[in-house]
RNA sequence: CGGGGAGUAGCGCAGCCUGGUAGCGCGCUUGGUUCGGGACCAAGAAGUCGGCGGUUCAAAUCCGCUCUCCCCGACCA
């Protein structure tokens, strides 16, 4: 390619609406731009490399054994009034209805649609394990979009679906796909790791997360520093270090005037005691009424935990009228005292003496309080997060705290879609059973811009080889000499008769700008042409990662470059 | 949705407090000189001052409403 006739423009400052490195190095790239909020237009440089990335996916996944379709984006109300997703989803479904006044939306992921296939056309079990993917625009009205296109509400996804006649199948359908994910994500050079998730609105048994480690990542990731223990501190499992009250220290009870302190840190602060010596008393709203729950000052509530302990379905943190209902205080000064509803406690609070807690009265908490003798626990759960500097659950060995970008999920569904929309098929002694299913997404947006995350320096972008949008750039210090722009033409054409992707800076350019620009831009590997080394008959290769330079015969640059492609894309 | 900030030329910003008819740097156009790390000289083009309404002889500037964008919190590939 001709960078004259070409489109790439370049900025040379930061535009004010970019806050991360690879958001303003796309930017500035000439890679995207923004249309409005969350939405981006991808100009050629940056579709070139979505295109590199997906044509890593279609490979791995084709290989997998996945077959690819194209499903439609806007999708009838039905689908999802079956799913019971059209109530549960939120605002972040975009919905809207057609000319007839037909309910429809804009399809945020593909379960509905890909089962409504599944229940009209498998019939027998002799036509399984299929697995659908597809690569496509989906759309999440986001509260918030964020980072570019790490956060946007409109963005290329790829989605895959997987069906089995039973869980075994559907656990081997899934391994290939996590599998084939690593392959991916390895080829398009990221460092990741793969942790346990949260299923969230996809629902589902289990899922896991790819995450690229990076500083300015969205998610945190625990990991055990010993054994291969990993998971979203979202669902974050730990050991409980034991410990025993001493329940022969109690003090008495002393009632304290703490005059608008509420929140753990005004109180812990106004009373000079430590978070750790304070009990947190959280009102809850559940299908069987309220619960007060008792966590460590320090710590905070597991919803997902507290949600499986009690059975509910609904579960929600009370309101500030219901919390004056029941503890007769204004909120902040709840505490488990004289409470009439049922008190759960995390475990960690069984070990503890003489602690702090509100006193259910405006104004006043209550210090040196303590089970058994002032109040009474129904039951003592494992009720809390993941806490920095809790143990690994599997070993017991020191955890560590990284933070994430998401670029990979996958899902296994079990029958969650084929029972709620009748995705039925007849086995070998002609039962009818339900499709056992799995989902597997990476967002193609994402794990670029994830790569540039994790690929930058102060001169700009470093491409992996892989997903390298050119593979090298060719650049005449000046094109108006008339032996560097022979020289240059030849060995344009001597590059692209080897299919070796290149882009020839063929502009009138001063020498700086063009070194900013093929810097900013990240191309792997860089061929200057300057008039005292060609005079030689020298050339030179830069490596754009490492700045390491070579002087190559004129006549031996296309193999070396050759060589350097093939050596970069292995490493 | 709650809290904070910003909308002035393509980009980055100043001007606003204290009203007087819009400016700087980069970029762009033309000509010339340069040419191995964002060159220089000269001449130019380009702005409904986010929108609507109000106050005033006069509004980018003061007042009201509104839209959009960005940042911090609850969702997700």
């Amino acid at each position: 390619m001709r960078y004259s006739q070409y489109f790439l423009p370049t900025l040379k400052e930061v535009p004010s609406e970019a806050e991360v490195p690879s958001h303003q190095l796309m930017l500035r790239a000439g890679m995207i731009r923004k249309l409005t909020s969350g939405i981006y237009n991808f100009l050629p440089f940056g579709f070139r490399v979505i295109q590199k990335v997906e044509t890593i996916i279609r490979e791995e996944m084709n290989q997998a054994g996945a077959l690819e379709v194209l499903l439609p984006f806007v999708q009838p109300a039905e689908l999802w009034q079956e799913s019971h997703r059209w109530e549960e989803y939120g605002k972040e479904l975009a919905r809207f209805k057609d000319r007839h006044n037909r309910d429809c939306c804009l399809g945020p992921t593909h379960e509905e649609v890909i089962t409504d296939i599944a229940r009209k056309e498998i019939r027998s079990y002799r036509q399984m394990p299929l697995n659908l993917y597809q690569i496509q625009t989906k759309f999440r009205d986001e509260i918030r979009p964020r980072f570019g296109v790490m956060r946007a509400r409109e963005f290329l996804m790829k989605d895959a679906y997987s069906f089995d006649i039973d869980e075994k199948g559907a656990d081997e359908s899934y391994q290939k796909m996590v599998d084939a994910y690593c392959r991916i994500f390895r080829r398009c050079g990221l460092t990741f790791k793969v942790v346990e998730a949260e299923s969230g609105l996809i629902g589902g048994s289990f899922s896991h997360e790819f995450m690229v480690l990076a500083e300015t990542g969205e998610e945190t990731i625990v990991s055990c520093t010993q054994c291969s223990y990993a998971a979203n501190v979202e669902r974050a499992e730990f050991k409980r270090q034991i410990k025993t009250a001493k329940r022969d220290s109690f003090k008495s009870i002393q009632k304290v005037f703490t005059p608008n302190q509420r929140t753990v840190e005004e109180v812990t602060q106004f009373l000079r005691v430590s978070p750790q010596d304070l009990v947190k008393t959280l009102i809850f709203e559940t299908d069987q009424g309220c619960v007060a729950v008792l966590v460590r000052g320090d710590h905070e509530i597991s919803e997902r935990k507290l949600k499986s302990a009690l059975k509910t379905h609904h579960l929600q943190l009370a309101g500030d009228e219901k919390v004056e209902e029941i503890t007769h205080a204004p909120k902040g000064f709840a505490g488990p005292l004289g409470l009439s509803i049922p008190i759960l406690a995390d475990l960690d609070i069984e070990p503890m003496v003489n602690f702090v807690t509100g006193a259910n009265e405006r104004d006043y908490h209550f210090l040196n309080v303590n089970m058994g003798r002032d109040f009474e626990v129904s039951q003592f759960m494992d009720l809390r997060k993941f806490f920095p500097g809790d143990l690994c659950p599997i070993c017991g060995r020191e955890t560590r705290v990284d933070k994430g970008i998401e670029v990979g999920h996958t899902f296994k569904l079990g029958t969650k879609y084929s029972q709620a929309m009748g995705a039925t098929f007849l086995d070998e002694q002609g039962r009818e059973r339900e499709i056992v299913m799995g989902c597997y997404g990476i967002g193609i947006g994402r794990t670029l811009a994830a790569a540039i995350e994790q690929y930058y320096d102060k001169d700009g972008i470093v491409f992996p080889m892989a997903i390298a949008p050119f593979q090298v750039i060719l650049l005449p210090v000046n094109i108006k000499i008339g032996l560097l722009r022979e020289t240059s033409e030849q060995l344009y054409h001597a590059l692209k008769d080897e299919k070796i992707e290149v882009l020839y800076d063929d502009r009138e350019e001063t020498p700086g700008v063009k070194f900013k620009d093929a810097d900013l831009i990240g191309i792997p590997l860089r061929i200057t042409l300057g008039e005292k080394n060609l005079k030689k008959g020298l050339v030179e290769i830069k490596k754009r990662r490492t700045g390491e330079i070579l002087l190559v015969k004129k006549e031996d640059v296309v193999e070396k470059i050759k060589e350097m492609i093939a050596q970069e894309m292995g490493g």
